[in-house]
RNA sequence: GGCGGGGUAGCUCAGCUGGUUAGAGCAGUGGAAUCAUAAUCCACGUGUCGGGGGUUCGAGUCCCUCUCCCGCUACCA
């Protein structure tokens, strides 16, 4: 029964446990979980993955830290992200771990197929390494200290060490990647990040550092226990244990790789772009379809830093706006792939006039309308006028303009065309005046409700992706039953003759604190110390 | 420094291969309507399209130059 559905992968970066979720976090997995959605809707057979990146020397560090073994930890610190994952309704179909069983038999394996056909060799890595920070700084940041040591920008002393390291040939992979990405121009999106890919690999590659010998917590290099895999390999290849690499027979391997899409925002786009089809080429697997580097979010025109304090909580978030106004303003506010800016006084904007008075609105005032003049039952249609019949079809429409757009991750070009249906449906209204109808012909008077009604209904399918609980509740207000409510029921209206519940508002307006009451987010700042 | 992308209405931005009076949303002003979450609908912009020069019958849209902003320029994830 999957087996004819056309398919569709996609994943979200492994997220590294040593942080609690922020928006960042959010934003990515909500994209593709918008895009999963609407793929399931449409007939695909989706596979949406997300997960935990659980290895390294800081995760370790902070399990000792808080006295705990770095498993103990790490369940811990995942927990929230799959706390957030329930928080904001995200319907991935796996969350992955790098400490999982099936993840380090997966990177042992490609490594060994990468060991086969002679892409990693045994060398030593050398650099300025600075203890204190645990990190290897190049000559150029470095500055000359007092009595002749180098010292790093972080202030910390640094000294020339060299461990034996494996290495993957990524210089050989120049040509080839070059030529990959001329071949598939879609590969990296935006197009403007494409360039900037290309123009770092014509730069020329170095070969990568893939092993470490300085701590433990990793996956164990296979026959050689001194060593454990460095941070790229180990969580790339989580993208295709969760589809059963290695048992590359396996149905769910071949089913679903090359993934669709991986989603991860602009400052990993390297890795997925330039490392990761190098690797899979490499251990002779093909790479993904497409990396899309997204942006980042400022808070209320700042840049988000732990140091600032205005690191923005998306539990909180949701709770203070509404999760899928919160979701809506994401995924509308900005062209995606761009950076965006969140302001409280942009996201009430928002809420207030595309959700609200908008849309909200023109589901409220004609269904209230059916429920007062039409005793509650949907009227029919009768036979349609020119103007029904471009407002339908223009509703009818949306589906193909939608596809467009996701299949491009245009999530934001998908609302506004959206919304243009929505104002198309408020003009149609005032246009019709039911309510004059009411009394000079009120047949006339239910078809223009049936029409708004109908069109209602297609907007709120086409909506679930994006708002899948606000979406559900207005259709819940049409009579739509839960099996119908797929992009295939598009074609079928609603049903003349239904009742109606009683109609109530899906889209409250916001409304501000009590002064002296206020918090949140997003609130004005709480004095700042001045200390240093 | 090198490579790339930008500077268009108060704000955020569309404007593809050059061609009718340069557009949208938000904000603002006025009006209509009153079904609806005081929501909706209609009307209204004298914008040096960053500065200067050039090509062309014609340039926001091409070329040169100046200026400002942003991104990338590898092993912290």
């Amino acid at each position: 029964m999957s087996g004819s559905r056309p398919r569709y992968y996609l994943t979200t970066p492994i997220y590294y446990v040593n942080d609690v979720p922020h928006i960042g976090h959010a934003y990515t997995t909500l994209a593709c979980d918008a895009l999963a959605r609407f793929m399931r809707l449409d007939g695909h057979d989706v596979r949406f993955l997300t997960g935990t990146d659980e290895h390294g020397q800081k995760v370790a560090n902070s399990a000792r830290a808080a006295g705990m073994d770095p498993q103990a930890f790490t369940d811990r610190v995942s927990q929230n992200f799959r706390d957030l994952t329930d928080a904001w309704n995200f319907s991935n179909d796996d969350f992955i771990r790098t400490t999982e069983a099936r993840h380090i038999r997966s990177c042992q394996a490609i490594w060994r197929k990468l060991v086969a056909a002679g892409e990693i060799y045994l060398g030593s890595y050398a650099g300025w390494y600075a203890v204190r920070d645990e990190a290897f700084y190049g000559e150029n940041e470095l500055q000359d200290g007092p009595d002749g040591k180098k010292i790093a920008p972080s202030g910390a002393e640094v000294e020339w060490v060299e461990e034996p390291s494996y290495f993957f040939k990524l210089s050989a992979w120049q040509d080839r990647l070059l030529a990959f990405y001329q071949a598939n121009p879609d590969f990296i999106l935006p197009e403007s990040r494409r360039n900037e890919v290309i123009s770092f690999v014509k730069g020329g590659l170095r070969d990568l550092s893939v092993s470490r010998t300085t701590f433990k917590w990793g996956v164990p290099v296979p026959d050689d226990p001194d060593h454990i895999m460095y941070v790229w390999l180990d969580a790339l290849t989580n993208y295709i244990t969760a589809v059963g690499y290695p048992e590359t027979e396996r149905e769910s391997f071949k089913r679903y790789w090359p993934a669709d899409l991986h989603m991860v925002g602009k400052d990993i786009l390297r890795f997925h772009a330039v490392y990761w089809p190098a690797f899979l080429m490499g251990a002779g697997i093909d790479p993904p379809h497409r990396v899309y580097a997204h942006g980042w979010w400022t808070n209320e025109g700042e840049k988000i830093s732990k140091s600032l304090g205005n690191v923005i909580d998306p539990l909180e978030l949701a709770a203070k706006y509404g999760l899928d106004q919160v979701r809506y303003f994401l995924l509308r506010e900005v062209p995606f792939g761009n950076d965006g800016d969140f302001s409280h006084r942009a996201m009430v904007g928002r809420m207030t006039n595309d959700l609200a008075n908008d849309f909200g609105n023109l589901a409220q005032r004609s269904l209230s309308m059916i429920a007062k003049n039409c005793g509650g039952r949907l009227p029919g249609p009768g036979a349609p006028s020119d103007a029904d019949r471009a407002l339908l079809d223009a509703a009818g429409d949306l589906l193909a303009r939608l596809r467009g757009e996701y299949r491009v991750q245009a999530f934001n070009r998908a609302l506004e065309a959206t919304w243009e249906v929505i104002g198309a449906a408020n003009r149609y209204i005032d246009e019709q005046a039911p309510w004059t109808l009411r009394k000079t012909d009120p047949a006339r008077m239910g078809a223009v409700l049936y029409t708004v009604a109908e069109v209602v209904r297609r907007l709120a399918i086409l909506s679930q992706p994006v708002m899948p609980g606000s979406m559900g509740r207005m259709l819940d207000q049409l009579g739509v039953p839960d099996d119908a409510r797929d992009f295939a029921a598009l074609a079928v209206p609603l049903a003349p003759g239904t009742t109606l519940p009683q109609p109530q508002g899906v889209f409250p307006r916001y409304v501000e604190p009590e002064a002296g009451a206020d918090r949140g987010p997003a609130g004005p700042a709480p004095g700042r110390s001045t200390s240093h």
